[in-house]
RNA sequence: GGCCCCAUCGUCUAUCGGUUAGGACGCGACCCUUUCAAGGUCGAGAGACGGGUUCGACUCCCGUUGGGGCUACCA
């Protein structure tokens, strides 16, 4: 096989949505995987809705989760001479034609059949103006749109992940595609670049399926072969429902806030419709080496946050505190709370494995640090509910214990576990209530290594704050 | 409405005609910790429905139902 290529072409109208860049990372992975080149193109043709900010959030978050691409990026609005070249290409050999009618009359068609209760379809013996009303515009200079002319034949493909797929050409609408104004429509646009950028293999998602036989068709009047062609399935929301920005978090720049870690991310993307068998955690070396489209799942997946955390925390644990330093250090600016003179390393090693994000790891990091952090949380509440006046009362105890004692560690444990043999406590009783009172949480590093972390005065201020 | 795609535990998935239908997340229990996690062990939990084909169907075919996509001078 000659060397693939393969794109990834998002349109700049929004951010970079996690369906996006799964199948950008499916482009990347089948690109590594057979030595082919990954061509990275910007698809602004619709000037309303398309800008610079969306093209640099698309090709920052991509630069985030390490899709790299080995060309481009290219802007489709740069080929308009091209596309239209196309189009009357097509023109000249009678496989499109003009068409005169105006959007308005077009719409007054379409409105006049939907009200009748019919189906509005393009049909060029009924729409299509008389031969001497065409002749009329045309000599006149009247603008004109083309529309292609699709064949009354079956087109069909082999999907690299449905198999088979069929259409029939009298089931698609002859089509604009170009412009009254000389603009190409998408499906030209796309045929044209993918044709001119030599693509291979058009790995996009499910919801071009239909705009596949129509550019195939294109393909064919363009004298040229179509690619390959694979449709890899929607990303859900948690509802069943498309996933969108109102409902969950869709956007790669969200996970990315929340303190996801670009490699998880990429992991938790990957198994999202592909999987190389039984493992979860897979390294970057054996998905390249593992890919094979044809083991893509046809069926939609729901995008479940909490197994990324899950598998975020997994690789939060496979990272030691001196990698973590940086992003932590990053986080707790943006918090506001100092930590100059802090030894990070120690907390963070304390913290990481009872963390499943970056955000949260810093918060953990924070409420060691600085006390005003301290906010109680749903278990921590639930525990103070839970033992009512032993509560303080566990708590005066360990204060009035821990008065005289060495500063450190082993030491705090040694005076904690006897003052609960000898007021006959259980430990936990103990432990938990000064975890509540330090971090307001249940959750913690052991509780005397916590005491020593967040050192005699602040602790004892902290118990003080809680008993009173 | 028309055309097309899809259908295994709540979720992500394995299975590619013969399995007690396996794993992971989440959930529950237990173990380990005289305190929290992490970790370990165990448990509950699935082939949408109805017909075929076959010695034998989750797997192949047809239908039903249910989801989804498209149906623009959007991409």
């Amino acid at each position: 096989m000659t060397q693939p290529r393969v794109r990834f072409a998002p349109s700049p109208t929004g951010y970079l949505h996690v369906g996006g860049a799964r199948t950008a990372l499916f482009n990347w992975l089948y690109a590594k995987r057979h030595g082919g080149v990954f061509v990275l193109r910007i698809e602004d043709t619709d000037q309303q809705r398309s800008t610079d900010a969306h093209t640099q959030v698309i090709l920052d978050g991509m630069t985030w989760l390490g899709i790299t691409w080995d060309e481009g990026p290219f802007f489709q609005g740069e080929y308009a001479a091209r596309h239209k070249a196309d189009a009357e290409r097509l023109l000249a050999a009678g496989k499109a034609y003009k068409d005169f009618l105006t959007t308005e009359e077009l719409s007054t068609a379409r409105a006049r059949i939907e009200a009748s209760g019919g189906t509005f379809r393009y049909d060029r013996a009924t729409l299509g103006l008389p031969a001497d009303e065409i002749a009329r515009r045309d000599a006149a200079g009247a603008p004109y749109a083309i529309r292609f002319e699709v064949p009354q034949e079956e087109i069909a493909w082999d999907d690299a992940v449905h198999d088979r797929i069929s259409w029939q050409g009298r089931d698609i609408d002859d089509f604009i595609i170009l412009r009254s104004d000389g603009s190409a429509i998408y499906n030209l646009a796309v045929v044209s670049d993918d044709i001119a950028m030599k693509i291979t293999h058009v790995i996009r998602g499910d919801d071009h399926i239909s705009n596949t036989p129509k550019q195939i068709a294109l393909y064919r009047a363009l004298g040229e072969a179509p690619p390959i062609f694979a449709h890899v399935p929607m990303i859900l929301g948690t509802d069943g429902k498309k996933l969108s920005k109102r409902r969950s978090a869709a956007a790669v720049g969200d996970y990315q806030d929340m303190g996801i870690l670009p490699a998880a991310m990429r992991n938790f993307l990957a198994l999202m419709g592909w999987s190389p068998g039984q493992e979860e955690i897979v390294a970057e070396p054996e998905m390249i080496a593992r890919f094979a489209l044809g083991d893509i799942q046809k069926k939609a997946a729901v995008f479940d946050t909490t197994k990324l955390e899950w598998m975020n925390g997994q690789y939060l644990s496979m990272l030691d505190a001196d990698e973590l330093r940086a992003p932590v250090m990053r986080q707790l600016d943006l918090l506001g709370v100092p930590h100059a003179g802090h030894d990070l390393g120690a907390i963070i090693t304390a913290a990481k494995t009872r963390a499943r994000t970056i955000t949260h790891l810093a918060q953990q990091v924070a409420v060691r640090l600085d006390g005003s952090r301290v906010v109680r949380d749903e278990k921590g509440a639930a525990l103070v509910a839970k033992m009512g006046e032993r509560f303080a009362g566990n708590l005066r105890l360990a204060t009035a214990a821990l008065q005289a004692v060495a500063w450190d560690a082993p030491s705090i444990e040694t005076a904690l576990k006897a003052l609960a043999e000898r007021e006959g406590l259980k430990l936990g009783d103990v432990m938990q209530p000064i975890r509540v009172a330090l971090t307001g949480g249940t959750v913690s590093e052991p509780v005397h290594e916590l005491l020593a972390v967040v050192g005699r005065n602040e602790a004892l201020a902290r118990l003080a704050a809680t008993t009173g």
